[in-house]
DNA sequence: CTGAAAGCGCTAACAG
DNA sequence: CTGTTAGCGCTTTCAG
């Protein structure tokens, strides 16, 4: 079956004009008469033109869509940061095409490849938690391709990149739990390749040591799949009821939640162990165990990414200077 | 800035071919001899050839795209049922494009214009609460553009549909209740629009009668924007403490969540309330409030509402002859 | 087996 | 102010 549309050629036969005359007439050109204008346009209202973007993307090599990569759309924090980019792209007349990594380096490399082949006009990206490799994003924008990494960004990559204070707010997770007079605060968290993980991880240090509490590797476990998979975290809170910990910082969404489901079931005295973690959850308040949250403004961080990905899409000339932008997270208290 | 990719002009000129040939040779097509295919495939491996997807959507008019629109992402049902949708896509080439209606019909109207306009071949869809008029789908349909219903459905259309047994699921929570020694079960729902409203309120309904309890209409409560403003919800509850109540069978994710954050800080007796809904949160079992849950196979659903719609999209003839899938329903009990 | 040429729908020099 | 024409990258007759 084929979806037929009017074309620019139907009107211009139409009305006894040229095709350039509608095509500029539709574009409200300053080189036609408003008569033709106003004729031109009524006809097309009149049939419900609609112009085929496929033949303006061809023409003007561009797509008016962006590609946005995640891990998982089901994580409230990524589906706030979409919600973000949504609402600006819809105001600057962009498409967003959004794609799934599920924490694969793999499927990540093969979304970047086929968006880029299906010309996305630029791309954002929060790396999965496997990733180590991005040279093909390297090669990417070396041949001029925009992207904007945003929560999960790569060390030495000449763009834009948005974030928060993962510093700060794993220091004020931390810090709140030393308050509560906990001394054995574990701490479990993502892949150690990712960004965000080096840095909550050295926030949670930091407030250690204002506190003068030693630091116990022991207490930290990582999960290479940032909690996608229920085993990694049982055989992480295995370990770490063998060191002992009365407290724990919590370094995801996903993570959280896994935590306290294996904890739901347990008996041992894992249910007094305080929890602070990173999560943007609606819910997390009508949780039985009490979640002190860490916030990001993942609205906030979708829109300033997706303008300054469009920003250097419609650049004139190539950009060299970039920053990176870091938004504050909130702490909400829960005792 | 633009970003360039090399055509298969370019391969021609370096290998001294023309295009058609290498065109065909891309294309493994039966009229070009093994070498010159072996060369070409060579030469466009080597340059990392992509071919423009845009020139070959303008040419054979598909895109190999299809649009997906949902109320929100962030519900789980929906990020479920998209993730089904991505699996079968992934397989069969096509691109997903989600939009989101936030509930509104006008933003659902937007966006499947912004999507035909942008050449999807097909289209799935889940009304928004607030949708009546659909007459514009119907024109779409009747041009011949595929669309395929899951989850919300409207009456009278033809063409595939998938949902659950909404009845039946109702009438099992409601069922669920009524064992618990429940008589007077109030029943918190979407907008009165809304297939699934109707279906679950006549489940529901059936369950009463089957245990002698009479049907009593204030005990039903409807919200407009599906739990979306917190404020629908709120003055709901305060209308059915009016009426007095000791059991709720609520209708969906955010409603049920809603109820529950309401709950929390309420003094009156609600607190022992017996709740039955319909989620598919992974974290139900994390609340204080225990739910019994009633789980709708979202992932399946996805992949099958994909599947007819790419039957319908690359059906050589109309088809004309459309039935309306219906899946079982879980009930997780909680007590 | 390979090439020339037309055309998908649209835009944009260039002419007039 | 309007029309002619070429061309975006690809596929596909139609010739050879």
């Amino acid at each position: 079956m084929k979806f037929e549309n009017y074309t620019i050629k139907d009107i211009a036969k139409a009305l006894n004009l040229s095709t350039s005359t509608i095509s500029r007439a539709l574009r409200d050109s300053y080189e036609i008469s408003p008569e033709t204008k106003k004729v031109v346009l009524e006809y097309a209202e009149k049939i419900n033109y609609r112009a085929n973007p496929i033949a303006r993307s061809l023409k003007e090599r561009r797509s008016h869509s962006i590609g946005i990569i995640v891990s998982e759309i089901a994580n409230n924090f990524f589906s706030q940061v979409i919600n973000g980019v949504e609402s600006i792209a819809y105001d600057k007349d962009f498409q967003i095409i959004i794609s799934q990594t599920h924490e694969s380096s793999e499927r990540e490399r093969l979304n970047v490849e086929y968006m880029t082949s299906r010309s996305i006009d630029g791309l954002l990206i929060a790396l999965s938690s496997e990733t180590e490799d991005i040279s093909y994003l390297h090669k990417l924008k070396d041949r001029g391709f925009p992207i904007v990494f945003f929560d999960r960004i790569p060390q030495q990559f000449d763009t834009y990149k948005v974030i928060v204070n993962n510093q700060q707010g794993a220091y004020d997770a931390t810090q709140h739990l030393i308050k509560q007079g906990k001394h054995r605060i574990a701490h479990l968290t993502s892949s150690k390749s990712l960004s965000i993980t080096k840095d909550r991880l050295d926030g949670y240090k930091k407030a250690l040591m204002a506190n003068h509490i030693e630091f116990d590797p022991r207490l930290v476990k990582y999960c290479q799949y940032g909690g996608l998979h229920l085993d990694e975290i049982q055989k992480s809170i295995e370990e770490l009821v063998q060191v002992d910990f009365d407290a724990i910082f919590i370094s995801g969404d996903k993570l959280t939640t896994g935590y306290l489901h294996i904890v739901q079931g347990s008996n041992f005295k894992l249910q007094e162990v305080a929890i602070a973690g990173f999560t943007n959850s609606n819910v997390v308040d009508l949780f039985t165990s009490k979640v002190t949250a860490i916030r990001q403004p993942a609205f906030e961080m979708g829109k300033i990414a997706t303008e300054l990905l469009i920003k250097l899409i419609e650049a004139k000339h190539p950009i060299t200077e970039f920053e990176t932008q870091i938004l504050p997270t909130e702490l909400i208290k829960n005792d």
